[in-house]
DNA sequence: TCGCTTTGGTATATTTTTGGATCAATAACG
DNA sequence: CGTTATTGATCCAAAAATATACCAAAGCGA
């Protein structure tokens, strides 16, 4: 990265404020210290981070107010939102499978009998949705949101919840249509009941790895209708 | 670390207080303490704090009644900022315990000469640090992140860039470096060389073995300490 | 109910902080 | 050599923060 710092000029300083701003360490409506502190702390000169401010204030990212300070004035792209939606399928889909095998060993340690019911009845709602893949993606997404539900950990909650947001809109919806035929259906809803029965049989192992597995379907069916 | 900030103007108080409504640690209907009180925590003259407390009804955070108090009135939304700051330190645990062992084997397919070489020397640079614990959190965080950083995978980059920001303030760090004696560090550094080698050597399933085992570790010390 | 205490509301004069602006000296680079 | 960027210094005016005093509404207990 930048093993030798030796001068900063005023592009490396506004690079270095952006990317504070950006990493969300300095958030909306915050503070920027005063010039001179900036100055001491970079080990440049004020009229440098000046430069450099005024560049940022042209980019829209703070706006500098005479006698007050200097305020961020840019929603931090470290926004969720931001992060997710501009990832692609096959990140998303890398993400999952990272994720979503070990939740199934969070589910067995931390799960409860009605966290299974509500996925039985899900797998149950699925399996009635073999013609219908509109209807069978939405019970799919809340499938996989109530086995991270039963591990009682909400920031896993929270990733995948958002990750599940992105999934059920805009066109990632029409490609996913395209590969769910009704064989496919089948497929998922065997490897449903498969997982549902290894969390239920407190196995995580097993569980893990057939959710490794349906993940390796449903990776197939993307890259096969992404390569049509 | 960061930009120390001494003075606190009002602008900064209305972000403390803000972030504490949104991190949920005041929460709804709560009242505040009294402004005179507010001046003397924040270190400010009540005209500050009073400022700031305007400024935050205006923006709907709280409510301001006469002679009563300061009220809140906002529901802590579900933004990234907090499901992480209040995740546990051993949610946060299970979540890299997902995440990570398999970020190595992507390490693996995606990663370059450049980003092993970077690796390299932030291994060098915590071997040189088995006393400052301090130092070597610093360095061992942005090992992880070199690591996720190989993948490529803007998401994954932007989830472990968000859980390394919690791990690295707040009393988090407290209970870390209790831990965080010279022999937990040379165990840490040995696995840290272990996984760069197997990612080096493309082999994915030992990377994410040491991987596990590295986190492994850390969780065993992380409960030690809790124990305490 | 009465009266005291606590809480916010307001006003004002003063001091401190902060950005705005300028200029001569210096350094880096083609 | 000239151009450009940076530096360090100085002064200015706007904004903010402080300190103090007093007022009014709400709460609370006797």
């Amino acid at each position: 990265m930048e093993p030798i710092e030796q001068k900063l000029g005023a592009a490396d300083i506004a690079a270095l404020v952006r990317r504070e701003i950006s990493k969300g360490a300095l958030q909306l409506h915050d503070r920027l210290p005063p010039e001179r502190v900036l100055a001491e702390t970079y080990g440049a000169a004020r009229g440098t981070v000046r430069k450099a401010l005024m560049r940022l204030e042209q980019e829209g990212y703070v706006e500098i107010r005479a006698g007050s300070g200097t305020y961020v004035v840019h929603e931090s792209d470290g926004t969720a939102a931001d992060a997710i939606e501009n990832a692609t399928p096959l990140e998303l889909m890398d993400t999952r499978f990272a994720l979503e095998p070990h939740i199934c060993r969070l589910a067995v340690l931390h799960g409860r009998h009605a966290d299974f019911d509500r996925m039985e009845s899900l797998c149950s709602r699925m399996e009635e949705c073999e013609e219908d893949p509109m209807a069978f993606s939405e019970a799919d997404t809340e499938f996989h949101r109530a086995i991270v539900d039963s591990t009682r950990n909400g920031l896993l909650i929270w990733i995948i919840d958002q990750i599940g947001n992105v999934r059920s809109q805009d066109d990632w919806t029409r490609m996913r249509h395209l590969t769910l035929d009704g064989k496919t259906i089948r497929t998922y809803n065997v490897q449903h009941r498969q997982i549902l029965n290894a969390i239920r049989t407190r196995e995580p192992e097993r569980a893990a790895n057939i959710m490794k597995e349906h993940l390796e379907t449903a990776r197939l069916s993307l890259t096969r209708a992404s390569e049509t």
